[in-house]
DNA sequence: GGAATCCCTCAAGCTATTTTCAACCATATA
DNA sequence: TATATGGTTGAAAATAGCTTGAGGGATTCC
């Protein structure tokens, strides 16, 4: 799940930003309402948590922006605004949701996941399956055939990242962009060689190879 | 003790709070109907304490709903209406007990101490255990295999957060949030440095540790 | 009112784990 | 067979978490 936050309170967006990842977001920031109209105009994200009083451009203007772009990205107020009028503002403009400053982390934890939730109108399944290879997303728990796979942090997020697009084949640019959450594409080989230790650990003992090398592509994960 | 009031007023509401906070209790405030509704639906309070006139949803048709949703947590009504009839209407939708404005602030107390004592003496078991840990609530007793355990206060509070989530990982945002009601990231080790002392306390001396460490997420408690 | 005690936070150094890097190897495809 | 793409690996670098003592605020006890 990716998720744009838009905030110039540095004190604030790392207190957020950090809460989310460890919720197992893939966060990215914006400081301001320039770099987060682009972000949002650019990038694909699941929800995007908003301020209103931004530098360059304000909230508001952001959120209409991406709308007249077409762009549906349930969108989260946040903002010191407490007034009826000004919530119903934003409402108006675009915005799903509002919270007012000072808030709790765990309610924006929970608001967030409620518009994920409305959004995709299905509750996200904690666990997910391949073949007989299983992930759970809250015990971060991994097991093939019954035996536990034990896993890096990263291997973990690269694992969950091929299983959400099981049978989709991925580009390495594309993991990079969601597992590494890296914008461009260093010459480096780190997902090859993740990709070798996670093939390690998670078919090397088996018969039936579940990770396959496309060749000038990138990767798949599926039986057969 | 998690506790919700959802309140319109402001002056009251705050009057309420602060007291509420004074008696230790982590309260969150909601000030309409709409607001109050989405966070006794998505946050485990161990009271909600609720006005009948409220913007956007009234006070028993929120009661009503969260009932509908089987929350069974205790509600004590708050309003101005006094007649028998009105009173009766709130207990038959599903309150636990009913003040009427204007109220003793040492009342209040009273009745939420009380709703809180019939509740946790039905539901909650006063003792929390994992493996041979375990956790009494009431005479703050902790003991492993038999043997008593001395906790300093938050250390107590950091046990409990983690044997009532025992099995999920909680992160440290989390932590913060529960233990320490900080809604702010201040850059600082407390969590880190507190669990190794509850460490020291707990798993020191035993082979099985409960305690476990979920690298960039957080903390879990469980055997094995 | 002052001393003693208790509990907590902070910070710095340390340890352990995880990730990246880079050189070298293997294999597919033309 | 040549070439390029991907695989493998150990060592270095980066990062996260652990540990511990000093210091400070609050409370209690004389």
């Amino acid at each position: 799940m990716r998720l744009l936050l838009v905030e110039d309170d540095h004190k604030i967006a790392q207190f957020v930003v950090n809460g989310l990842r460890e919720a197992g977001f893939a966060v990215d920031h914006a400081a301001d309402g320039e770099d987060g109209l682009h972000l949002a105009l650019t990038e694909p994200y699941d929800v995007a948590v908003v301020d209103l009083m931004l530098p360059k451009i304000d909230g508001l203007t952001l959120i209409e922006k991406v709308r007249k772009n077409n762009i549906n990205t349930p969108v989260l107020i946040l903002s010191a605004k407490r007034t009826v009028d000004e919530r119903v503002e934003g409402l108006k403009t675009g915005a799903d949701d509002y919270l007012i400053k000072p808030f709790a982390f765990s309610e924006l934890l929970a608001r967030v996941q409620a518009l994920l939730r409305r959004a995709s109108s299905v509750t996200a399944p904690s666990e997910l399956n391949v073949a007989d290879l299983s992930l759970n997303i809250q015990t971060r728990k991994v097991t093939r055939a019954g035996t536990e796979i034990d896993l890096q942090p990263l291997e973990f997020s690269l694992l969950e990242y091929l299983i959400r697009n099981a049978g989709r084949i991925v580009s390495k640019t594309m993991i990079m962009e969601h597992v590494w959450d890296y914008n461009f594409n260093p010459q480096t080989n780190v997902v090859e060689s993740r990709i070798c230790y996670l093939r390690d650990k998670v078919d090397r003992d088996f018969d039936k190879k579940l990770i396959h090398t496309v060749r000038g592509v990138g990767y798949v994960i599926k039986e057969n």
